[in-house]
RNA sequence: GCCGAAGUGGCGGAAUUGGUAGACGCGCUAGAUUCAGGAUCUAGUGGGCUGUAUCGCCCGUGGGAGUUCGAAUCUCCCCUUCGGCACCA
């Protein structure tokens, strides 16, 4: 017998496939549907990890499976190439981050190549090609003449350690997301994508991605974090001006008893003027000035001072005083805030610790309030009570007409708020996209011209010690002249964050190797969106926010016809090790390397598989992993220890009737193989849910081999002359062939073996015949008061009567009914009977 | 604190629509083979019951209550674990 030699024969395979180029998408064939499956591309840290393998089998099942269902699928690969790793690698080991990335690059394309992988390599790129990221300046140009970039003064995340900016949401806890070093504030000019021009689509289209798991969609509606209010203004009282206000309860105006102002307010020190509060006002600010602004939210006790000023109530006309509050945030609304004690609890927090008053504006339905004895603030719904012309009205209610009152009298009106902030793009680094812009003495920001795009990352520069960005000092690059004017000017010389180049990737694939233009829009609309998409849920909100974000631009800018990415999305879960993720600080690391080489590719991925559903986490096991090739080894013996008979084989619908006829044993093979075929489609086609397709086939191969261990009784039981093998072949190549989208490279092999002389992977899908897979006869299970008490077998057919009259005859069924009534029959077709005595 | 997901044998997990809980795999036990170990094959494997023992009973899906002829699945309360958000006015 052959041995499973599987190294030899996965290699052997993937070179075949190669040559045979079976996995190139075809852009110009419409008799088949397209269909395009996306697995998040790796950024090149050097080697792939587990995380990588799971992503990759998950996509790689979906890719193979719908290419033999008979899709023209686009399966591609590529690199997320720019990022910090490269410079700081550089840095450390005294090379360059091009030399580093493309050598990782070529490292991890093997890796991937090794797993067998179903890849149209023909559409790799790397972002940080020229040839890639001229097309993102091209963008970038026509943003900013969209509007939609724009240049500011802003308090940045500052990450010290990586000399750098940080968007919010690479911020946690206060730290850099990659470093976990501590962010400080800074004051920084930089470049911003106006993101919030789409939050209210990106919000409304959330509701539209029924593809998408419910978690992501609401962590994106909470980050976009949509308020809808009132934007109202309180006159000074005293002075000229006034401060501006936003609210989500405008019914509760009536119940301002001060107001909250940020600590940052630009009015804070100003208000206090000649009131006698200047000192406290100012020491307030300095201490708080001297808190790190990581800190500052961390506070949760309620602090502030009375800054001495007075508002004016816009509607009753009362004093209002105005605070300084350490909970109100700058960044937000307007950065000052209508306290209404009774009816929010940070308010009513603070009232409380200042004694200031608290005043009830709104009653509950269902329970009597008092402002006095009130132990919390009441957030609920309710009837508006000392609200003057307003008393009576339910709150919900209230909200409108109040703004539409302050609207009248030109105090307030309705206003709708996001927590979203615009991204900013620009990066003190070296290792990204050069952002396309030039700063003119004379003309001012003026955009590199189209035709002398790309503007090319220098490959000859040098990396300090300290990790900073040899761009604002290097001559030969900054140094240029005005496109305007053609008076010498300085080029911009940050860089764009590397979500940039991910938030488009997936677009460039369908015309990877266009050399005129960013995207063929007649190609991208011939692919997108993305069919399915697979990757970890640590990308939510960044990376897929981005993406949607910038589909919509793309659309906008003409290259694009689909409002969305991704129609559906895969969000796998983790892999663990003793139940903690993997890494190098645990020392808990599986390379997928060492597998690979021990137990080949095929066993690698059977048991990422088979181990758990893909959105679940999956806890690595050495144990599992040897099970997995265990299965494959048998299955590979079964084929090939009786290799002659099944070749000589025809599986003629008349051979495999006359056997099935003949033979109980065969017909219950058949049928299993029909039943099997049903299982695993659904399985796979529809839920992902490749464990339970594996543990399906793998009953198929159990109950094949005890066919084949009791061939002796097989034909005693078959009438003379009939030939089982048929049969058998049948249900081998059912195996082979649902095994063939997660353990490509041993199918491929045991097919040719079996005579075919066409790739698996091209094969069609088996199709399940259900008159095969119906059994004729059905075991129901009998319950007695919803206890099990027996089981029947009867003919499929067989009527209700019959069916009631067999369970009410089992014996242990009878013994329980026995010398009781039965009330009630409960009859469930092809589940069970359930008698119902007393 | 708020939101979400999860909790099933020794372990990973299955039960797709309220209908025979524990499929499949790992591990374990016994047997066969072997000088031995490993590998392989066969059988068994949730807990309890000397009880009318190839059959049957009781208990059992984090805990408690409920709806139902019937609940791992639905409702309410509580506990634990993981993830996200965390003063967003």
């Amino acid at each position: 017998m052959k041995e499973y030699a599987f190294d030899e024969i996965e290699r052997r395979q993937q070179e075949r496939w190669e040559k045979a180029g079976l996995f190139l998408a075809d852009d110009h064939d419409d008799t088949r549907p397209r269909y395009y499956a996306l697995e998040m591309f790796p950024y090149p840290s050097g080697r792939i990890h587990m995380g990588h393998v799971r992503n990759y089998s998950i996509g790689d099942v979906i890719a193979r499976y719908m290419r033999m269902k008979g899709f023209n699928v686009l399966h591609p690969m590529g690199w997320d190439a720019f990022g910090m790793p490269a410079e700081n690698a550089a840095i450390k080991h005294g090379t360059h981050p091009a030399k580093w990335t493309y050598e990782n690059i070529e490292y991890m394309r093997k890796e991937l190549k090794r797993m067998g992988l179903s890849y149209d390599w023909k559409r790799e790129f790397a972002t940080c090609d020229p040839e890639y990221y001229r097309w993102e300046q091209l963008f970038f140009i026509e943003m900013y003449e969209k509007g939609l970039v724009y240049r500011k003064k802003s308090k940045v995340n500052w990450c010290e350690t990586c000399q750098t900016v940080l968007a919010n949401e690479q911020v946690e806890d206060g730290r850099c997301w990659r470093c976990k070093d501590e962010v400080m504030e800074r004051e920084l000019e930089g470049w911003f994508f106006r993101i919030t021009a789409y939050a209210d689509e990106l919000l409304e289209g959330s509701y539209r991605l029924k593809g998408w798991p419910e978690k992501v969609l609401t962590m994106q509606r909470n980050w976009i974090g949509k308020s809808v209010g009132a934007e109202i203004d309180f006159p000074l009282k005293g002075h000229q001006g006034n401060i501006k206000v936003f609210t989500t309860r405008p019914d509760t105006l009536f119940g301002v008893t001060f107001l909250s102002l940020s600590p940052e307010h630009p009015l804070a020190l100003e208000l206090s003027k000649g009131t006698g509060q200047e000192r406290a006002i100012q020491e307030f600010v300095e201490q708080w000035n001297r808190i790190p602004a990581t800190e500052r939210r961390m506070q949760r006790e309620k602090k502030g001072v009375f800054t001495g000023a007075y508002v004016v109530h816009p509607l009753t006309g009362e004093a209002i005083p105005v605070f300084l509050a350490n909970f109100v945030l700058m960044e937000y609304g307007t950065g000052a805030v209508m306290a209404v004690p009774a009816h929010d609890q940070r308010d009513f927090e603070f009232a409380r610790q200042y004694g200031l008053p608290i005043k009830l504006v709104i009653r509950p339905r269902d329970k009597e309030l008092q402002a006095e004895d009130m132990d919390a603030a009441w957030e609920g719904p309710g009837v508006l009570v000392n609200s003057g012309q307003f008393d009576g009205l339910d709150s919900v209610v209230a909200k409108e007409a109040i703004t539409d009152e302050l609207k009248r009298l030109g105090r307030g009106s309705p206003k709708i708020t996001y927590r979203l902030r615009d991204w900013g793009i620009s990066r003190q680094r070296y290792w990204g996209a050069p952002i396309p812009m030039i700063h003119c003495p004379r003309c001012g920001v003026v955009a590199v011209p189209r035709n002398a795009l790309p503007v090319r990352l220098p490959l000859d520069a040098h990396l300090d010690k300290r990790g900073r960005s040899p761009l604002p000092s290097l001559e030969e690059f900054y140094s240029t002249k005005c496109p305007k004017c053609d008076g010498p000017a300085r080029r911009e010389t940050d860089t764009m964050d590397t979500f940039v180049e991910s938030s488009w990737y997936f677009a460039r694939f369908t015309c990877a190797n266009d050399i005129s233009s960013p995207l063929d829009k007649e190609l991208a609309a011939s692919w997108l969106p993305v069919d399915q998409y697979v990757g970890g849920i640590e990308h939510a909100i960044l990376h897929l926010l981005y993406a949607r974000f910038f589909t919509k631009v793309l659309r906008d800018l003409g290259y694009l016809t689909v409002d969305e990415p991704f129609s559906n999305l895969l969000t796998q879960g983790m892999v663990l090790k003793d139940g903690a993720k993997m890494s190098k600080s645990k020392g808990n690391v599986v390379d997928p390397d060492l597998m690979i080489r021990k137990y080949g590719a095929d066993t690698v991925r059977l048991f990422i598989l088979f181990a758990a559903p893909p959105e679940r986490d999956l806890e690595w096991s050495d144990r599992g992993l040897e099970g997995a090739y265990r299965f494959l080894l048998r299955v590979w013996r079964l084929v090939q220890g009786h290799i002659s008979y099944l070749r000589e084989a025809k599986t003629d619908v008349g051979a495999l009737e006359a056997a099935s006829a003949a033979s109980s044993v065969l017909r219950g093979l058949r049928q299993k193989t029909h039943q099997t075929i049903e299982k695993v489609t659904g399985d796979i086609g529809e839920r992902f849910h490749f464990n339970t397709a594996i543990s399906a086939v793998m009953e198929l191969v159990n109950q094949l081999s005890d066919v084949l261990n009791n061939l002796g009784g097989v034909e005693k039981d078959i009438t003379a002359g009939i030939d089982p093998w048929p049969v058998i072949r049948e249900a081998v190549e059912a195996v082979i062939l649902l095994l063939s989208p997660m353990v490509p490279h041993i199918t491929e092999e045991l097919w040719a073996e079996l005579g075919h002389d066409t790739f698996i992977c091209r094969e069609n899908w088996p199709v399940a015949d259900p008159q095969i897979a119906r059994a004729d006869t059905i075991k129901l299970a009998v319950q007695v008061n919803g206890k099990l008490r027996g089981q029947i077998e009867v003919a499929c057919d067989a009527s209700e009567q019959t069916v009631k009259e067999r369970a009410i005859k089992e014996p242990n069924v009878a013994r329980f009914v026995q010398g009781k009534t039965v009330k009630k029959v409960i009859y469930v077709p092809n589940r069970l009977v359930n008698l119902v005595v007393r």
